[in-house]
DNA sequence: CGCAATATTGATTCCGTTCAAGGGTGGTGG
DNA sequence: CCACCACCCTTGAACGGAATCAATATTGCG
């Protein structure tokens, strides 16, 4: 793919982080970025490696893990239609400190990270909103640390299906909008793939959610709402 | 304290996020900023709290804690000379996300919100190191997420003491150059204060650590290595 | 000096992991 | 189209790490 495909209405009219560009700005970055599209399974970027521009992502949903020694992934967050990923890396000319793997079919666009660099030198408000962006990621993996260290696997489980709810919405059948294996569920929240099933079993049993293969939906919120808080 | 009274060098000659800052915009800031004492114990603010500007900690240390609905603390980091806290809240224009208590006796200037902000749409490097920071902090609690979720206490423990060692140092005589109690640890490992204590002592009789009251002295750090990565 | 905060140690309980074995599902290619 | 295989899910049993509860001991500050 050449940069004259590329070259098209990549960030849509719902705000993002560009929605603070200039018309100037905006048409100027669009010429700079590469569309890809990506399939389930496919990786973005691997922990380690030197990446240098970020991922805006078009559609499709990504998960941005870290892999322990004994290969277990702890998930520490996603990346879905108008989120951005990698730039953590890009900004600190670090090594990547996670690893992007495509969640649900994805459409992709790398910004190079001189971009990036110059729209943080010209406009503040860019600056301002990418700052708030990683502060928000830093209160969220805050949260979560209190959560792990403090809460049990069950109060876990509630809070992070609740959040999944709240992040990416349910489909006509009220599913949670996005597929995750137990495995990556346990990856989320930091516990055992077994455990996932008995606690997701019996939440099913007691009517909370429902289960229909990997479909999950959410019955009764407020009993989830109080498991999270241990009112229950 | 007037601000006549505080124009002076506040900001040293060691690096940190203003040594981008040009000689003009230097002055000016430290004309706007407030300076202060505080003793162990004091609160620089509270979580959920609105707080309008950043502190900059010119000696001293400071925890930044977030409190469970059972008040047991999760301590998120620890800010000493040099370092800023407070941006979060300031940058988002939301509550603190956390308290910040005095550990050890502390002179702390606070800078007005404003100047911040005029910083960033100004100075282009300053906004680069702030991000930079910020996504430093935010891979820091994104190892301390997976290390909570798949490590033990024990290893945990053996880390958090080296990472103790690496960011205070350590006095002459060897000991850690921070002190905390037995619940504080408990409250960065994520766990009860008598497993902090047993293990403690544990790592005391092996002749791995030192241990007089509060001072702790880490004797063979590479068997702290070995535990914290499950070797031994 | 005395009291409140902190530290220690032991006994017990339990949540969650681990190990093991078997069943289900979906995608691919013959 | 369907048979096969890799991957995922499920359930049970046993173990163990760490929490909790309880009863002192120690420390250090006012």
């Amino acid at each position: 793919m050449n940069r004259s495909d590329s070259y098209q209405e990549c960030f849509g009219t719902e705000p993002t982080i560009f929605s603070t560009l200039t018309p100037e700005e905006l048409v100027w970055v669009e010429t700079q970025l590469v569309k890809n599209s990506y399939k389930k399974g496919d990786f973005l970027y691997h922990e380690g490696n030197r990446i240098n521009g970020i991922y805006f992502i078009k559609s499709g949903i990504v998960k941005a893990f870290k892999t322990g020694p004994d290969g277990k992934e702890q998930i520490v967050a996603f990346a879905k239609k108008g989120n951005i990923t990698g730039y953590r890396s890009t900004l600190s000319n670090e090594p990547a400190c996670t690893t992007a793997q495509i969640l649900e079919e994805a459409v992709i666009c790398y910004i190079p990270g001189e971009v990036i660099f110059e729209l943080i030198r010209k406009n503040g408000n860019f600056s301002i909103k990418l700052l708030q962006l990683v502060c928000k990621e830093l209160n969220q993996a805050n949260s979560f640390m209190q959560d792990i260290a403090q809460k049990t696997v069950r109060q876990r489980l509630a809070e992070v299906l609740l959040s999944l709810e709240e992040n990416f919405g349910v489909t006509q059948e009220g599913n949670l909008n996005i597929i995750l294996t137990r495995e990556e569920l346990a990856n989320i929240i930091g516990t055992a793939t077994e455990s996932v099933i008995r606690l997701l079993s019996e939440l099913k049993r007691k009517g909370i959610i429902n289960i229909d293969k990997k479909h999950v939906a959410l019955k009764d919120k407020n009993q989830l709402k109080n498991i999270a808080l241990l009112l229950d």
